[in-house]
DNA sequence: TCAGTATGGCTTTTT
DNA sequence: GCCATACTGA
């Protein structure tokens, strides 16, 4: 078969062995997509019907990534027929077809983990808990555990809260990310005949990073495969990344045991890196105690030491990362989209960007501070939420509670009280304000306004069908969304409700191309958490520039060169995962996925100093970098003279120790060097702006 | 009812 | 240092 022969021997295995169970362990850069994808078109060209393959991912990028792969390898309406997409997404829209039989309205919202954290916070507010024992994030992940092991809930002490977070959901007809997996397990356990219904229907399912499924999504899968006993899983223990998020390597350790018949392949030929990085991660890895025993291993080139840059502060260590990528492009002719640079907390970003600014080089952050999260996105959300479903309480607070509304803080109590008083959903007593009107106690024109409010929801409520752009359009024009934005004088905020409204546009066009595609508000309400890569529409991504991103986001990703920033002890590994020696574990395989995305080079950074809430912190380096056989690295030496500072004089205040020649940053006019000091008016020279004298605590010293 | 101010928590990681 | 919330006085 042609079309197989760039796959090796034991790829070629894993592709066409498709009559029995097969779990294939790939080690990173082994051509564990490649093999999926073929395997893909593998199944298609032995004659299996397009819409009876299941592939799940990930991650939403992972799936993406996938059908952007397929689509120049094989015909449209094939690939539009194959079930791809992350496990939430698949079930979301198998549930939402079944909603009845679980006992939920099929216009239930999704919940991300920022609305059910609101939810959990009412919560505990309402059974007077201290928040600050009852810490709600805490609690939602020992919420979210229960419901991915849902055969023991056990832990009482969050039982009560747990209860009412599960009544609060049901009640406003809101789902979580977990529930979608839950529910699923629930519809298929207690309804034999719809599970038949999908075992028969996913004759095939492949699985993509079976290392971090976690047990309900583990269920799920035995479930389906149970008929035609065909599943096809992929993955790497030495990548398990995802443990907080219920993630279980027994999956993968128990393959063999639980479905009969099965293969084991191994993909242990490393096509992606030198063998400098493919010797440091094997070196690195095989410090875990846990693990399935393997050797990656390669015909690559030796390659380049792995670099260490030590640096004086989070600033500098930026402008190295800056200073450097901006060197090796000119000198190596490399582009902007070799380079890739990884840290581990999201926050991390923000210093690299103000580097990458001065620099002027193009850079993409992903998956930052999603876009949705945005004030006025929020709100439009809040209203299309609410549009598709009056019960969702929280949506109809936040725009309800909105300043200059005309409904204040005592009426909303009086209305809120009247809800729990009369067992009656909010959105009810808004509709019938006017027989409440003793209580509310209230002049006509407030009353009038609350009609007139639900009058327009439920107007917009009966036309859900409608196309979801030409709806979202009439919704935000008919609530004065831009108007109110407009008052408020921001700019962005104007674009970016434009933009928002310009992506429904996008998202109703290409879903008319396929038929059958729903297109309607909740069908993108749905796709706008679990299938739209947001990045890419919304952050003006540039093909030609350098990506910046967890180093969570960057598995199944490579670049030439890589950049890990920020390896400082308390941030990798976290501060949280230090005390126990499996959560070690964890930041070590992360360690490892960071240094198997690099084909060529690597370069590791850490500071001696870090920002934190506004103040400098000395750190310390990285366990993980003193773990690196010395051979293996290459010092780059820092040009900074940095003997004339010593770290106790930054702690605490960043003023004290100013000096002529200093690089500091003021809030107001950005980067600049002191010229000259006199007492404590500092004199700075500014780029651009020229010299201004600043007060001495207005100033952070850089380097 | 609301603008202005004080406080406290926050930085794991993703669907 | 920033954001969300809680509190205060007009």
């Amino acid at each position: 078969m042609k079309y197989l022969s760039i796959l090796n021997k034991t790829q070629y295995k894993a592709v066409t062995t498709i009559d029995r169970p097969t779990m294939v362990i790939a080690g990173a850069g082994s051509g564990k997509t490649r093999v999926l994808i073929y395997r893909l078109i593998h199944l298609i060209k032995s004659g299996v019907k397009s819409r009876n393959i299941l592939a799940l991912t990930f991650t939403k990028k992972s799936a993406n990534e996938m059908k952007y792969r397929l689509s120049s390898l094989i015909d449209k309406n094939e690939l539009d027929q194959i079930y791809i997409g992350t496990f939430h997404s698949i079930f979301a829209k198998l549930l939402r077809k079944n909603s009845d039989l679980i006992g939920y309205k099929k216009n239930y919202i999704i919940y991300d983990r920022y609305d059910s954290e609101k939810i959990i916070k009412k919560i505990i507010k309402n059974l007077n808990l201290d928040k600050k024992i009852y810490r709600s994030k805490y609690l939602l992940d020992k919420i979210s555990m229960i419901k991915n092991h849902y055969f023991n809930e056990r832990n009482l002490y969050i039982t009560n809260i747990y209860a009412n977070y599960k009544k609060y959901c049901y009640q406003n007809g809101i789902m979580d990310f977990d529930d979608i997996l839950l529910y699923t397990n629930i519809l298929f356990n207690k309804n034999p005949e719809i599970l038949k219904k999908y075992q028969e229907y996913f004759k095939y399912i492949l699985i993509d990073e079976y290392q971090d499924t976690n047990y309900s999504q583990y269920r799920i899968i035995k479930l389906l495969s149970l008929k035609h006993n065909n599943i096809f899983v992929v993955g790497d223990d030495s990548q398990s990344i995802y443990s907080f998020r219920g993630a279980n390597i027994n999956n993968i350790l128990n393959f063999k045991k639980d479905y009969k018949n099965a293969v084991i392949i191994r993909l242990e030929q490393n096509y992606r890196s030198t063998k400098y990085i493919v010797d440091v991660s094997n070196q690195i890895i095989s410090l875990n105690k846990r693990k399935i025993d393997k050797k990656l291993w390669t015909n690559n080139k030796i390659g380049k030491k792995i670099k260490l840059y030590k640096a004086f502060s989070s600033f500098e260590e930026s402008d190295f990362v800056a200073n450097t990528i901006d060197q090796l492009k000119k000198k190596k002719k490399l582009k902007y989209s070799d380079f890739g640079v990884l840290y581990r907390t999201n926050a991390q970003s923000r210093s690299l960007e103000e580097s990458f600014i001065k620099k002027k080089i193009p850079y993409n952050i992903y998956g930052s501070i999603s876009f949705y999260k945005r004030k006025e996105i929020k709100d439009l959300i809040a209203y299309f939420r609410l549009i598709v479903n009056i019960n969702d309480e929280e949506s109809l607070i936040r725009i309800i509670n909105y300043p200059k509304r005309g409904i204040g803080e005592v009426t909303l109590k009086k209305i809120f009280f009247l809800s729990k008083q009369n067992d009656k959903r909010i959105f009810e007593i808004l509709k019938n304000i006017n027989n409440y009107k003793s209580i509310i106690n209230r002049d006509q024109k407030i009353l009038d306004n609350i009609s007139n409010f639900c009058n327009k929801i439920l107007f917009f409520n009966k036309r859900l069908d409608e196309d979801a752009f030409i709806l979202s359009k009439e919704i935000s024009e008919s609530f004065g969304l831009l108007e109110e934005i407009k008052k408020d004088k921001i700019k962005q905020g104007i674009d970016n409700v434009e933009e928002f409204l310009n992506s429904i546009s996008t998202f109703v066009e290409d879903k008319k191309k396929i038929k059958n595609e729903e297109i309607s508000l909740n069908a993108y309400l749905e796709s706008l958490y679990l299938d739209l890569d947001l990045d890419y529409k919304f952050n003006n991504l540039t093909k030609e520039s350098v990506s910046l991103m967890t180093i969570h986001l960057s598995k199944g990703l490579e670049f030439p060169i890589i950049f890990i920033i920020g390896l400082e002890e308390k941030i990798f590994p976290s501060i949280l995962s230090i005390s126990s020696q499996l959560e070690i574990e964890e930041e070590r395989r992360l360690f490892y996925v960071a240094l198997t995305r690099a084909k060529e080079d690597i370069f590791l950074t850490f500071s001696k100093n870090r920002y934190k809430w506004g103040k400098i912190v000395p750190t310390i380096c990285s366990r993980f970098v003193k773990e690196i056989d010395k051979k293996y690295i290459k010092y780059i030496k820092n040009d900074l003279n940095h003997k004339k500072f010593d770290d106790t004089s930054l702690l605490g205040s960043y003023t004290n120790n100013l000096k002529e020649g200093m690089i500091v940053y003021s809030n107001s006019f950005g980067r600049g060097k002191i010229i000259k000091i006199e007492g404590q008016i500092i004199t700075v020279y500014f780029n651009n702006i020229g010299e201004k004298k600043i007060l001495n605590t207005k100033l952070k010293i850089i380097y």
